[in-house]
DNA sequence: AGCTACATGTAACGAGTTACATGATTAT
DNA sequence: ATAATCATGTAACTCGTTACATGTAGCT
């Protein structure tokens, strides 16, 4: 149940509403994990059910209650267990390497444009993971441990992005000849 | 339905039995797509029902029938619709980045052990794609258009697990500092 | 005698996606 | 007036994982 761990681990850094996690999960968490709103109210629930957040409900005028979960001690303790055992990497599943891998069935220009557009969005992805570095890992040791475990992820987004925009050039170049 | 697409980009470039898929995706196209034999079962049975792909069963001694599914033309104009339209970046889903974000819950040794083992499997997995690269690519320029887009595929994968490695050794560095 | 490869499948469950529902507040 | 933000949720569906079932052939 990777995603109630990794829930776990955002309450552990910060109490959060389901909101506040589906925000989150969709735009800054995005470099490590992504999630709709209605898997995390779903997981949530569950959790709760399991003792690991408790809901601190605070009420508010015009608003359903905001929900503020915390992690619990066993919670805590339950994350701990699972950072300890081993995890596999994640399956890669990628559509664009699919459509690349049929691209003898459909024109050039046809993957070319698609490998241009996916260019482009791993480029502004990029900017956008460098932006926040920019802003929250300036002298990265100095800063606090949770801090530069922050930081990791954000490096490792922005590995990752540059990694496909590198790629996604060689092979329009290979292509296009 | 994207492993339906892949499993009839697969069947594009060979016929294959459920069998044989299987371990290709378990293995070989490791790099762009993974699912397991009973997906792939799964899948194809629909497939059939939709008559993107028909099955030529092949009848053997002292062993079940070995259906041979080959893509029908309905199979191929499907997958050619699929690659023209625009598809969305593969959500990203890592177990080991959160991992790196909760560290602030467990002493340095046990996060540095992990990312240890993962450079590990990562530097595994490089020289499987390498050797693989020497076999299939040399001279890439005057392969045949699909084994271009193979080539391609393998590149990624290269392109993949060195980015991992790098980033577990930055990660180990600054975590033991 | 036990393991691996060949070859197919069913069943149950857990995770992820898409669509919909409700309703106030604030900004354009 | 319309859209975006805040804040919660249900329902239905598809996709992915794990465990099990069946049976032969060939190797050690």
């Amino acid at each position: 149940m990777a995603l109630g761990h990794t829930i776990l681990a955002a309450l552990s850094v910060e109490s959060m509403s389901g909101y506040d996690l589906a925000k989150k999960f969709a735009d800054k968490n995005g470099c490590y994990w992504r999630a709709t709103q209605q898997q995390i109210y779903r997981e949530l629930a569950k959790l709760e059910d399991e003792s690991m957040v408790i809901p601190e409900t605070i009420p508010q005028e015009g608003r359903p209650d905001k929900k503020l979960y915390h992690i619990t001690d066993s919670g805590k303790e339950n994350l701990r267990q699972w950072i300890a055992q081993p995890s596999e990497p994640t399956p890669i599943r990628e559509d664009l390497l699919v459509k690349v891998l049929a691209g003898h069935l459909v024109s050039r220009p046809v993957i070319l444009k698609e490998l241009e557009r996916r260019r482009q969005i791993h480029i502004e992805q990029l900017s956008t993971y460098k932006e926040w570095y920019q802003n929250c890992c300036q002298n990265v040791a100095e800063l606090s441990l949770p801090e530069q475990c922050r930081c990791l992820t954000l490096r490792r987004g922005i590995r990752y992005e540059s990694e496909w925009v590198s790629w996604c050039e060689e092979a329009m170049q290979m292509l296009s000849e």
